[in-house]
DNA sequence: CTAGCGTTCGTTGCATGCAACAGACCGAAA
DNA sequence: TTTCGGTCTGTTGCATGCAACGAACGCTAG
């Protein structure tokens, strides 16, 4: 999983490298929505035969990053609206699922990694430093999730995100301070809530947390309101 | 996603043909675990070249099917228990959303599918027609992801399925009628939490619906008891 | 000016060839 | 007997070539 440092530039281990490189210029927002990638152009670009490209765009297509039409050209998809509440809600869930699971375990060095995280993120608050939290909060939640000690729930989760992160990079610019403060909060609440080894509790608010910030977001993006659900 | 059906044996539409008869073959059982699946053996067996069977096991091995190990070669993967379990944690988050999503729907023709479907497994009960039985446990569970209206879900939950594919196939042979009963009879509570747009309720029942019969499928199948969680 | 049609261009889909590597097998030495 | 080393085979990884298809462009007729 964080094979990503070390190999030679040259020496690939797997295939891994070249599809991570793809699914970064994919994600990157160099390119368009629902701009042509073909294959020759990608070749060429990252110096191998079409055949290795051919096997990435594939992936890329089954974790629903690029839309590849028979016969005519890879696109790069853009989720639709629907779609992304959609992958919100499994989010929530999963998240939910995570964090409830991460209760049961009591006491792990992961309860500590979150709770500094609190720390730090009141620090990049104080200081303005908005990229920096932005940043924590990623590591919060995906502190949850690896804590869950479910490698599955992992691999679920990637996939889901990696749908969500072209929107992200768009989105997540810019968060109102109040939010911010809320959300910090709503962390708190779940950290207190896993130290109490309360399952359900900590479930409960991080549903809670993931279902209002998902909500900050989709209703920030654009002005259309949206009801993620009721 | 039924094109399973219709195309004429040798002018594909997409690649989704190969895809889905290269992982029936591996779903089938016809090879042990950890035996190896050569492109050569593949090509031919499947009358094409090696490359679009490359394509097809990367595919597979990204659903966690397979394990290519680079210039070694691809081996069908038996999921280990500890993955079962966590796959199952999965399922039972994301089926309880699914409930709770179709129940905000209020009334819509799924529910009355439902219906007629715990009619007919009462039937098949009656009639102690186990593969009938298996069958309609399989569309009620279908119908409810399907019916929450979350084409994401959907596409996660397949995924999840297809890794536990091999290992439903192993298992569910024969069921405890008395677990079949505390089956229906948990369908029926589900029903009517759906009916009574309890949104909460029907997550929780259909959660503990899937948590007592992963419990049942886990330690039915090995004599090894597990916890699934506490 | 518009609608319909044929051609051309770009792209993918697949087959095949070649090189490189992992592992097995066999033999020899201790 | 055990262990070490070399060879050899089978497999993958990738590059490339060719055929086929889709879309766009221009041309012509009305």
């Amino acid at each position: 999983m964080q094979q990503t440092e070390n190999f030679k530039d040259d020496e690939v281990i797997d295939d891994l490298p070249l599809l991570d490189r793809v699914r970064q210029l994919v994600l990157s927002g160099s390119f368009s929505p629902g701009a042509p990638l073909s294959e020759v152009f990608l070749s060429q670009a990252f110096e191998v035969s079409r055949t290795p490209i051919r096997e990435t765009l594939k992936q890329l297509q089954h974790e629903g990053l690029v839309d590849i039409r028979p016969k005519v050209g890879t696109f790069i998809r853009e989720p639709t609206r629907r779609e992304i509440v959609e992958l919100f809600q499994i989010k929530e869930s999963l998240e939910g699922l995570a964090a409830g699971l991460l209760a049961r375990r009591g006491p792990v060095p992961e309860l500590d990694v979150l709770e500094h995280n609190i720390e730090e993120s009141d620090r990049a608050t104080s200081a303005e430093d908005a990229v920096r939290y932005a940043e924590l909060v990623h590591e919060f939640h995906r502190t949850i999730i690896t804590g869950a000690d479910n490698s599955k729930l992992v691999e679920h989760y990637d996939r889901l995100m990696n749908q969500l992160a072209y929107h992200r990079l768009v989105l997540r610019t810019a968060e109102h301070p109040g939010r911010i403060k809320a959300s910090t909060s709503e962390h708190r609440v779940v950290l207190s809530m896993l130290r109490d080894k309360d399952s359900f509790g900590a479930e409960a608010a991080m549903r809670n947390h993931v279902h209002a910030s998902a909500r900050e977001v989709l209703t920030d993006a654009r002005t259309a309101p949206v009801q993620l659900h009721t």
